[in-house]
RNA sequence: GCUCCCAUCGUCUAGCCCGGUCUAGGACAUCGCCUUUUCACGGCGGUAACAGGGGUUCGAAUCCCCUUGGGAGUACCA
């Protein structure tokens, strides 16, 4: 039987940190068994959930490159259906059916009784479990005959009393002591389903092997244990991953800043070291690296390699990480990517060799894609000058007027639109024997001369790469 | 409250299942040094952890128990 997975977030918002990380361990562990990845849409939530969220969160995982083989725009007929909100008459169908063989029943109590039993029951020091009087069967008739009038109960569970013990990839054997549960709803009175009865259904129905999801989760996973017994279906092994957390080691939600991938991905991550950064919070790779491309792990990712305590979720690695993946990168890729930034004309205007000349440059030193723009910005296209007090420093130099000065005659003879390497090491040559200046007063005065700046990349990579009109503005004005 | 889960450097973690090879390894961050005209990158090095207490054992980060701390669940949410 070939491994099936799934993720099944429901639509109530953007695409979270933390439902990506889940989506990516499915996304993995399909691929790594040759399995098939399922996206299903758990809609039942109808006040919730929302069409345009569904669309999004697609968006976003296609994004990070987590392709799922089957889905509501990827039907398989066999399974079809996706969305739980399409799937209604299956769910009842089931229900029914538990209702005939006496494991569920119908419960009309009304909300305000159900409160007032639960305070009881607090109260009196016991679980507060149902115990109404529809779960008696003596009071079947009375329910069917209420039905029939056109009433609208809901659709409970008879919970067996009894210890359940289920065998987690992650956490090991997790036992369920008996009486933990009471009955529960799995059809509310408007007809709908409830998650943990449609969640195994669904499952069930899907061929579902294997279940990777968040450890919260996993105190219901009693309930649907029971489902999955009363169904006579059989149970797929079960991955509860720990959660993310946020600096205050609480479960992290959006107040911990940004917790939704379309952030990440409107501030031009690389979704690469998203996804890279990801697997590592709960999970390592055999050999430790900590840098890698998805496919990288379609040989290794297996379930035995989770950890089992939560995670923080922590910019500084993920920014690091970034950056790892950008010197990774080849040049042409990143010119690409660099191409499409905003307010990056002058990127984009210059020839192909000149492009692939600065990034071979700036991406040694950075860990954004946007920090292109603002380090071409920031050293080469700025004629505007920040004296700051190590430049001040320089000016006063003796020998820098002297190299301004020289340098401002020569460059204003100068008319093609840069400078090459080997005029600058001609005119450093003469800077030294003309003006018999050498060292760091050379070095210094020829960079603030040239830059108006009292620091940068190495001079014989950054003035080539500098428009002469640039470098004359800021001659001019050192000059006076 | 009850139930379940978790506990190694500030952070992510390796090691734990199958006790000795662990004076606990790696990565991020941090600090120092080197390289560089400067910054960054890079290289080298440093600081830094087995929550506490009991057992079991010749020997425990590793096995058991308790305590403490944290988390999740306890819905006609998912």
């Amino acid at each position: 039987m070939t491994t099936r997975v799934r993720f099944a977030p429901s639509p109530t918002g953007y695409l979270h940190i933390g439902g990506a990380r889940t989506a990516l361990y499915n996304f993995l562990y399909a691929k790594a068994s040759g399995g098939t990845f399922i996206l299903r849409i758990e809609d039942t939530d109808l006040e919730r959930s929302n069409a345009e969220y569904e669309k999004l969160q697609i968006d976003d995982l296609k994004w990070l490159g987590i392709n799922h083989d089957e889905g509501p725009d990827k039907p398989n007929p066999k399974y079809a259906p996706y969305r739980q909100s399409e799937r209604a008459e299956i769910y009842q169908k089931f229900a029914l059916e538990l209702i005939d063989k006496g494991l569920a029943y119908y419960d009309f109590c009304s909300e305000e009784e159900l409160e007032e039993m639960k305070e009881k029951a607090t109260r009196e020091g016991r679980p507060p479990h149902y115990e109404g009087k529809w779960k008696n069967p003596a009071f079947n008739e009375e329910a069917l005959s209420r039905l029939a009038r056109g009433e609208k109960p809901a659709i409970r569970f008879r919970a067996p009393n009894k210890a359940y013990v289920l065998n987690d990839k992650v956490k090991g054997r997790v036992v369920y002591p008996e009486n933990m549960v009471g009955d529960f709803v799995i059809v509310r009175s408007n007809g709908l389903p409830v998650y943990n009865f449609c969640c195994v259904v669904d499952d069930h129905l899907m061929d579902i092997t294997h279940v990777i999801r968040g450890e919260d989760h996993l105190s219901n996973t009693v309930r649907q244990l029971m489902i999955y017994e009363a169904l006579n279906a059989k149970v797929p092994e079960f991955a509860h991953v720990s959660l993310l957390i946020g600096h205050d080691r609480q479960k992290l939600s959006k107040r911990h800043g940004a917790t939704s991938v379309n952030l990440y991905r409107n501030e031009n991550y690389l979704p690469e070291a998203m996804c890279n950064y990801l697997t590592l919070l709960g999970w390592s790779h055999p050999k430790e690296i900590d840098i890698f491309d998805k496919h990288e792990l379609f040989e290794v990712f297996d379930l035995e390699r989770f950890s089992a305590s939560p995670a923080m979720y922590d910019l500084e690695k993920l920014k690091w990480v970034n950056g790892q993946h950008i010197k990774k990168m080849q040049n042409e890729e990143i010119i690409k990517l660099v191409n499409d930034l905003p307010g990056n004309e002058f990127f984009k205007s210059q020839s192909h060799e000149w492009k692939n000349a600065s990034v071979e440059i700036i991406k040694q030193q950075v860990h954004f894609l946007t920090d292109f723009p603002k380090m071409i910005h920031e050293m080469i296209t700025n004629d505007h000058l920040e004296m700051t007090d190590t430049l001040l420093d320089i000016l006063n130099w003796e020998t820098t007027p002297k190299i301004i000065s020289f340098l401002h005659e020569e460059v204003s003879k100068w008319n093609t639109p840069f400078i090459t390497e080997g005029q600058l090491n001609i005119w450093m040559e003469q800077v030294k024997k003309e003006l018999g200046v050498k060292g760091k007063p050379l070095f210094m005065g020829v960079r603030a001369a040239l830059t108006g700046r009292d620091h940068g990349p190495e001079l014989k990579f950054l003035i080539p790469l500098t428009p002469v009109n640039v470098i004359k503005k800021r001659l001019d004005q050192l000059k006076k």
